[in-house]
RNA sequence: GUGGGCGUAGCUCAGCUGGUAGAGCCCCAGACUGUGGAUCUGGUUGUCGCGGGUUCGAUCCCCGUCGCUCACCCCA
């Protein structure tokens, strides 16, 4: 019998790992919603149109990497390789620009793409990424930023690389493509192989190459941020100059291309060194033509996504040490036979406070004390011990090895005598 | 989809030119007849990823397959 195992792709999360996913969770969370972002949860999958419409038929994502299949009706579904349409598509569908003028989400969870794995991607993914959809203004596309390198800075996360960038708009992409085909054409005989065929399906795509012969050709080829429309180039500016009255470093990336062709304008990833290949935490950018291609009224939107995973794998490498403050935690431990039928009772009492557990059968002492340093408790409970009379119970430290002999009558006011004193600065810890 | 590396105990890994397996950690127990994190002693755990081939005999060699991993591509 061959044992049945996560797919591939997959993982499961626990213990000190998921620990630190909590963490960065919070973080988030915290950030968001101290920046005016409210949380948005939307469906896993989706109709398949919803992702070719938006993300672009010729894409990679489309065209190779989406969980599709048909539900039993024949529709085609597919499970979202990435959040903004889902979040659009919501925007629309709940009427919400008839409440407010513009709507700030943010949201956390899973995403699929089938792609080979490798350090920092796999084939469920979890991102957490904001939306404003409403406005146009450049700052929106600052704040943007700046909520997504704080919340990298909340967790510790330093030496960050800001790339900034812009795609343009319909008014002046498409003869700058133009510009760039006849460019690169000329000068098909230096491209790699790979960049030949790029020509042809997508030249921006050149841009991003990571083969040395490129890179020649890609320095000298003509930039887009030199031929962008007015309207752009100043819409950039003003990007720029609220970074960088935010105190925000960034560089300019001429050669940015981004995996979705909703973007307008503005793009931006932010890279740490210390992720391999796939350097980049997330990125994002502004899409004001999304709404409309999705059947709805013109609406501006700007957003980012963020890898958890390859966010948790940077802070693991660096060390860094995420922990939520612990709270107290008691360790129930009945020492005889008789005394085992009191631990659900006491418990329970103590669960209405405290966090608390215990084992269910009698042990003996030194079994018990080791799990509960084990477990990282802070109190012990013992019940049944032969110093304690019936009706009581011996409370022990773990820090100290202080104990006593406390009433069960009195139980928890006792207990938040003792936890008072643990919690109080200035308590000794043996370490 | 393509290429490299790797699959041996719960974990990290050894295993010499083929003779059907070991170390450390962890865990459990004892020394310490009811007071912990140290030390010492002892103990449990394996379809050697799976299938086939070569061989008297395969964890080791060959082929296939599955999985993991890193890289390419692309991206989070």
């Amino acid at each position: 019998m061959t044992r049945i195992q996560a797919i591939r792709g997959t993982k499961d999360l626990l213990g000190d790992e998921l620990a630190r996913w909590r963490f960065l969770e919070e973080t988030v969370r915290a950030v968001a919603e101290r920046s005016g972002y409210e949380e948005i949860r939307t469906p896993i999958f989706e109709s398949t149109d919803l992702f070719s419409r938006s993300i672009g038929t010729d894409t990679d994502i489309v065209q190779k990497e989406m969980y599709t299949f048909p539900d039993r009706k024949g529709r085609s579904l597919t499970l979202r390789p990435e959040g903004t349409a889902s979040v659009v598509r919501a925007f629309l569908e709940n009427h919400l620009a008839r409440e407010r003028p513009i709507a700030k989400v943010y949201y956390i969870g899973p995403m699929f793409r089938y792609e080979r794995p490798q350090k920092g991607r796999f084939r469920q993914f979890h991102q957490f990424g904001t939306e404003v959809l409403g406005p146009e203004d450049a700052f929106y596309d600052a704040e943007t930023i700046a909520v997504f390198h704080s919340i990298l800075g909340s967790v510790g996360l330093g030496d960050l690389t800001v790339r900034l960038g812009s795609v343009g708009d319909e008014s002046c992409r498409p003869a700058y493509v133009e510009r760039l085909s006849a460019y690169l054409r000329g000068r098909r005989e230096d491209l790699s192989e790979i960049s030949r065929e790029r020509l042809e399906r997508n030249p921006l795509r050149v841009l991003d190459s990571k083969e040395e012969e490129d890179r020649a050709v890609v320095r000298e080829a003509p930039s887009i941020l030199e031929d962008l429309c007015d309207s752009c180039a100043k819409h950039l500016d003003e990007v720029r100059r609220a970074l960088d009255r935010a105190g925000i470093p960034h560089a300019l990336d001429a050669g940015l291309v981004r995996g979705l062709d909703y973007y307008t304008r503005t793009v931006f990833e932010i890279h740490h060194d210390r992720l391999g290949a796939q350097s980049a935490l997330g990125g994002g950018g502004r899409y004001d033509r999304l709404a409309e291609d999705l059947g709805g009224p013109r609406t501006p939107g700007v957003g980012f996504s963020a890898g958890m995973e390859r966010i948790v794998s940077v802070a693991e490498e660096l060390a860094i040490r995420w922990e939520m403050p612990r709270e107290l935690r008691i360790l129930v431990a009945p020492l005889s036979e008789r005394a085992s039928e009191e631990v659900l009772p006491i418990l329970l009492r103590l669960r209405a406070r405290w966090r608390a557990d215990g084992s269910a059968r009698p042990r003996n002492l030194k079994t018990v004390l080791k799990q509960a340093n084990r477990e990282g408790a802070g109190l012990l409970l013992l019940l049944g011990g032969e110093e304690s009379a019936p009706g009581s119970a011996l409370v022990k430290r773990l820090d100290s090895g202080e104990q006593e002999n406390i009433l069960l009558d009195r139980l928890e006011e006792r207990i938040e005598e003792i936890a008072s004193r643990i919690a109080a600065p200035g308590a000794a810890r043996k370490e």
